[in-house]
DNA sequence: CGTCTCACG
DNA sequence: ACGTACGTGAGACGC
């Protein structure tokens, strides 16, 4: 017999995760699966906290009669559900079918109702109830044996009220808790209550009186407008109370012994969840029923695990017949001084783990002579090619130029760039039909890895060709693995005694602007603390604060640029902010980051940015200070390899504006380019429609935010905020804009048609960005995917374009022998060390290799030039 | 760990 | 009434 039965309000644990879980996942056909999603994921955090021996799913139907009849307004001001949603109902309740939890719909009454009625019949058989809701109706049925479940936070974060937490939130029993809400009404459900009190009042008139009718038979103790209001809404007030009464004896029939939980049988279980490629979750709904999470059809096959004398032999076999080996490499989790390499090699149903020195040697090998797959290729590479010049590599630059791979990771990427992460096990489950099983050791990790990778290749390289984007795959993305492992390992040399002496002269000024601006403040506090700040600014000073955010005021530079102009210490902090910034995060970081070589050796992530671009991590060389005098100290610090060498740069001219030219096909932005006239000066010239020598700075530099502009999808408030120009200005400037150039209006609104249509945005060269925002029922989320979807194919074509540059400019000067190295990439830039004598020739090199990567409807520009350090080379 | 702020393209 | 320009990573604060 059941002891303890969850009864889950349906129609809420939709609600909350629909709007808690991103819609970015779906179900084969289409259909969004987000809320229920969510959905389980609270289901099944439950119950494995609760351990209910019973479950049932209640939902609304239809509207509630009573209600509807006694108060015609109820939830009336509810806009209609989201298609989205309303879409996963059927879902949901499918799912509940194959785990054989019993869903309850009646007719003309609310979830809320069969959650009240439920627990009655409970709390007479003496059994216990948790109701599952994330409504606070509910809390009215809170009892010794009912007590409420719900979620606060995100959605696993659970929390269990019984009649003492009620209390103890709301300051009323559950008893009162009708009386309770019909006093202060429910603007969620449009109860109207009684005008003039909220949730404070109520509580404190319960207490006093006891119940509704306690109030209105004491009327004579209250006064004022809180007696008119009582007395003026006497009706209503009862009316809100019937309304917001959960009805207990509702008659439908419900077999308790039927709600027994777990019941499901593997077979429904299995079938519902994989339709919606909820792995994760099948595998964890069966260990409720203490099924293990049935070994699939192996997603990750079975095999024969090789001693490891005979590693050698299996992995020579493999590179003399050139069959594929799948290489899965331990993550060190401990932090030993030597961690030992630990490798699994598996080729077809044979693996073997090797370490330590047989495993290095066996990975060379591998990457000389042999053909390999695995998760992160340059992460194993660097196992045996160290990004640390200072330790020694067992492999040369031009062999791992050379190594022929397929990268999980890579691919799983090109496919889906808006990923959270590319972790094997979610790969295994988004592309296999199964999931990657726990393993019982670190040895049977290594090998399950190494399976999950072999198992991997042949359905992601089909979905690359049936999406599309093998072609980016394989010419961009994979050939720039060898080239960004051979950047990370060279590293970037920084003048560490200027840095430090920099950091000196820093110190002092920020110490003399603390004290100055504490000083001018009047009292001791913290310049770091924006709530602190805040405080100081509008409290102490009493500035008007100009934009709020979440916690309160804000204090960005855009606020304490207004705030200077009415005082001394805005001014201040906004230098001490320039200068503490750039200390912190560059002049005390970045020496501290130096390999054993002496040089900082970044990361640069492939499978991080939505657009296609590469990010750089540990440290960030991609946003080095250049826009300041100051900042620009930094830069100088950043110094070619060796005496006799030179930091050369060479950098794309406008390269997004050019794409936008070529790929909008409008003809005056592509004769403003093709004229060699300054482009900006030429724009306003369009723009403001006056001959280009009439052009002032200012009007030049407004051009130039509007052709920026235009790449990100802004509109006139953005621009009107960049310029500090009035709004209306703004939207002339836009739409003289696009009178100007109007391929560009049309290209763009194209653009936009084709991603809503597609739900992707593509670019020149087959890198998609899907956009489930453009399919939002929200107006903000779906701008926010408009403009996404007009930027993308820039951003991302850009990105294309210099790492097919960089791939071809790595091999062509190891090819002609140059000493010269690449050392960074920043986006639109190509930073290289380069020996004196070699100068023109890379320069010459760089330059053609650089505008000839795509043939646009305009020339493509590249800008080299050098000096003694990075600041020099501009 | 989330938020604010700010460095870059 | 609200929000309003795309893409990143890092340091500091404060819960």
């Amino acid at each position: 017999m059941p002891k303890k039965v969850a009864v889950i309000d349906g129609n809420s644990l939709m609600h909350r995760a629909y709007h808690a879980v991103p819609p970015t996942m779906n179900a084969p056909d289409g259909t969004p699966t987000n809320a229920v999603f969510g959905f389980m994921s609270m289901l099944i955090k439950f119950v494995e906290m609760a351990q209910p021996d019973a479950i049932v799913c209640a939902f609304d139907a239809g509207k509630p009669a009573f209600r509807m009849q006694a108060l015609e307004q109820y939830k009336a001001q509810r806009p209609p559900m989201d298609e989205e949603l309303r879409a996963q109902f059927p879902l949901i309740e499918d799912l509940l079918g194959s785990m054989n939890i019993p869903v309850v719909k009646l007719e003309g009454w609310e979830g809320d109702d069969v959650l009240g009625t439920v627990s009655a019949r409970d709390e007479e058989l003496g059994y216990e109830t948790l109701l599952v809701t994330g409504d606070k109706d509910a809390y009215q049925l809170a009892s010794d044996l009912t007590r409420i479940v719900t979620t606060k936070k995100g959605i696993t974060d659970v929390v269990i009220y019984g009649p003492d937490e009620v209390f103890e939130r709301y300051g009323v029993t559950p008893a009162q808790f009708p009386d309770f809400l019909g006093l202060m009404g429910d603007s969620s459900d449009n109860i109207p209550g009684v005008p003039g009190i909220g949730q404070k009042t109520a509580a404190k008139l319960l207490a006093r009186f006891g119940s509704m009718d306690g109030i209105y038979e004491n009327l004579g103790e209250l006064k004022g407008k809180q007696l008119e209001n009582l007395q003026n809404n006497k009706d209503q007030a009862y009316l809100s109370r019937t309304v917001a009464t959960i009805v207990r004896d509702v008659e439908f029939p419900l077999d308790l012994e039927s709600t027994h939980f777990p019941s499901f049988t593997e077979e429904q279980v299995t079938e519902g969840f994989r339709k919606l490629r909820f792995n994760a979750h099948l595998a964890k709904v069966l260990a409720l029923a203490g099924m293990k999470a049935a070994p699939q059809k192996p997603a990750v096959a079975k095999g024969e695990v090789l001693d490891p004398s005979e590693a050698a032999a299996l992995v020579e076999g493999a590179i003399a017949s050139d069959e594929q080996i799948a290489i899965a490499l331990e993550e060190s989790a401990q932090a030993s001084l030597f961690p030992e390499v630990r490798l699994c090699f598996a080729v077809g149903e044979r693996a073997v783990i090797a370490q330590g020195e047989q495993a290095e040697e066996l990975l060379a090998r591998v990457v000389r002579e042999g053909r390999f797959a695995a998760h992160e290729v340059k992460k194993l590479l660097q196992t045996i090619y160290p990004a640390d010049s200072g330790v020694p590599a067992r492999v040369t630059d031009d062999e791992v130029r050379s190594a022929r791979f397929f990268d999980v990771a890579l691919a799983a990427y090109a496919l889906n760039s808006s990923a959270r992460g590319y972790e094997l096990g979610a790969l295994v489950e988004e592309h296999c039909e199964g999931v990657l099983p726990e393993a019982k050791d670190d040895d049977a990790r290594l090998v399950l890895d190494a399976r999950a990778i072999q198992a991997l290749v042949a359905p992601l390289r089909r979905a690359l060709e049936e999406d599309g984007t093998l072609d980016a795959y394989e010419r961009i993305d994979v050939p720039l693995v060898a080239v960004l492992a051979v950047i990370e390992r060279t590293g970037a040399a920084i003048d560490a005694d200027r840095l430090a002496q920099l950091g000196r002269e820093t110190g002092t000024a920020v110490d003399a602007l603390r004290a100055q601006i504490v000083e001018l403040a009047g009292e001791d506090f913290n310049v770091d603390s924006p709530k602190q700040l805040g405080h100081i600014l509008f409290e102490v000073i009493g500035l008007t604060p100009k934009k709020k955010n979440q916690r309160g005021y804000s204090t960005d530079a855009s606020v304490l640029k207004e705030l200077a102009k009415e005082h001394e210490l805005p001014g201040l902090v906004l230098r001490y902010r320039e200068l503490a910034k750039i200390k912190s995060t560059y002049i005390d970081a970045l020496p501290r980051l130096r390999g054993e070589d002496g040089r900082v050796h970044t990361t640069f992530n492939e499978t991080v940015t939505t657009t296609g671009r590469l990010s750089s991590s540990d440290p960030n060389l991609q946003n080095i200070p250049v826009r300041t005098d100051f900042g620009r100290q930094i830069r100088a610090c950043f110094v070619p390899l060796a005496e006799g060498e030179v930091f050369l740069s060479a950098d794309y001219s406008q390269i997004e504006l050019r794409l936008l030219a070529h790929l909008s096909g409008d003809e005056g932005l592509i004769e403003a380019f093709c004229s060699g006239e300054d482009f900006h000066a030429k724009t306003a010239s369009r723009v403001f429609g006056l001959p280009v020598e009439e052009i002032t700075p200012e009007l030049r530099s407004r051009a130039k935010a509007v052709n920026f502009g235009i790449v990100y999808g802004q509109q006139a408030f953005g621009l009107a905020q960049s310029l500090d120009i009035p709004f209306g200005e703004a939207k002339e400037m836009i739409d003289r804009y696009f009178e100007a150039y109007p391929g560009v209006r049309t290209y763009l609104d194209e653009t936009v048609a084709q991603a809503k249509r597609d739900g992707f945005a593509i670019t020149m060269f087959g890198r998609k960005r899907h956009i489930p925002e453009l399919r939002a029922s929200n107006a903000n989320t779906r701008a926010f995917g408009e403009r996404t979807a007009m930027n993308h194919p820039m951003q991302g074509s850009a990105a294309d374009i210099i790492k097919l540059a960089m791939t071809e400019v790595d091999r062509r000067l190891a090819e002609g022998g140059f000493k010269a190295k690449l050392l960074l990439q920043v986006h639109d830039e190509l930073d290289f060390s380069v020996p004196t004598d070699e100068v023109e020739a890379v320069a010459t090199l760089a330059k053609e290799v650089m505008e000839s990567t795509a043939q646009l409807k305009v020339p493509l520009i590249a800008d080299v030039s050098w000096g003694a350090n990075w600041a020099e080379a501009h």
